[in-house]
DNA sequence: ACCTATTTCAAACGTTTGTATTAAACGATC
DNA sequence: GATCGTTTAATACAAACGTTTGAAATAGGT
């Protein structure tokens, strides 16, 4: 993390409201929880923020969106070291930013966590979460792929197998403790490189399929 | 559904506790949101459930697990028409259940959404989600596709194919609102049965790829 | 009809919630 | 070092929370 504990208060609370708001919830976490974790008094979220719903709405501006765009520079990074980047490649590469690249473990978690819930159960941040990321990476990853594809490739075709590809890593991401409980096992490291081997020949195979059937 | 209002106050109120939790998680509900919805007395919930948390359980257990239930036998009874099913029709039948068999979009995204609930932010309840649905179905599953696939394949690729087009499913069922958000239309029922075509197909080559590996 | 067990109800409990208010501390500029 | 706007702190407040209580209502068996 860049800055551990934030000097000034305004960060810690933002810092400290994104960890709370992502594992309990909105409603489940009080102001006095957050204003104690940011080790400071119960007034500063109204004095900084105007309300809690604001706060909520300011974590995602400002630490969520950068965050995203944290992951969104690894994926391009682990691109850059590609001349001429396959299929595989991309779907690798957006995977590895996701699951072991960008950052760590409780961070991804946290990221994801926001992230779902408002897929779920969409607020006034659902429209940040949408215009600010998850369009402009679907457009990315669209054109980057459409080159190996053929020409008269419905584009519906190709949007829903980026969607399919997503949602496979946003479930690896997100229901860890479930899949150790039904697989047995723990989810470390080794095993974490196993499921990317998976997800990228199983995206892979889907999306040849793709290019099969149209032509 | 079965009573549209059950005359017996126990049940009408875990039939709105149910509906109420899945959409807005079980901080954001008030227990006189629920007993007003379910037109009974504030102290109804403890009366019949002791408190607000075993409603909660309650609800897992008498509403979510009969309604998996419901969702399996529809996908058996799917699967009953063919003699011998191939994977295609497993997963086939597998997405048809979850996405426009077995009941009403709105019963589905209720139903949809406690269990992510559960993945994402396990409570007590997701003991029931795993061990009464999750895991048996996995079981059913990868019993019913072993038989199609070689001898020698990895049970651990197998498992994690399985979680891959439950995290497909799962994914166009609970992320309705923002796939049309970015695809730009509407999730109609042409367009939903698209979808299920595209799990299918996007599925099956993936699970080709997996035997096609090994051997 | 009476008694008993079960269920419903209105009212109140003590806490905790989000927000508002006021004064004190701080930091920079002159 | 006095004065300014900015930030933090302590405290207050009404509203909403989950839960409890004891009385009223209801249902079933005799």
């Amino acid at each position: 993390m860049a800055t551990p504990t934030p000097d000034n208060t305004r960060d810690r609370l933002l810092m400290q409201a994104e960890r709370l708001f992502s594992q309990k919830g909105f409603a489940a976490v009080s102001v006095r929880e957050i204003t104690a974790a940011a080790d400071t008094n119960l007034a500063a979220i109204n004095y900084h923020f105007g309300n809690k719903m604001n706060l909520y709405l300011s974590v995602f501006q400002e630490r969520w969106v950068p965050r995203a765009h944290g992951v969104r520079n690894f994926f391009r990074g682990y691109l850059s070291k590609k001349s001429l980047p396959q299929t595989a490649d991309i779907v690798r590469a957006f995977a590895t930013a996701f699951l072991e690249g960008a950052m760590s473990d409780d961070e991804m978690r946290c990221h994801i966590n926001l992230m779902l819930r408002e897929l779920t159960h969409p607020t006034e941040a659902v429209n940040i979460v949408v215009s600010e990321v998850i369009r402009p990476m679907h457009h990315d990853i669209r054109e980057m792929i459409r080159p190996s594809l053929p020409e008269n490739l419905d584009i519906e075709k190709l949007t829903l197998s980026i969607f399919s590809i997503i949602s496979m890593i946003l479930y690896f991401g997100f229901a860890k403790p479930v899949i150790s409980l039904v697989m047995g096992r723990e989810f470390d490291p080794q095993f974490k490189s196993r499921v990317i081997d998976h997800i990228v020949s199983f995206a892979m195979d889907g999306m040849n399929g793709l290019s099969k059937e149209e032509t």
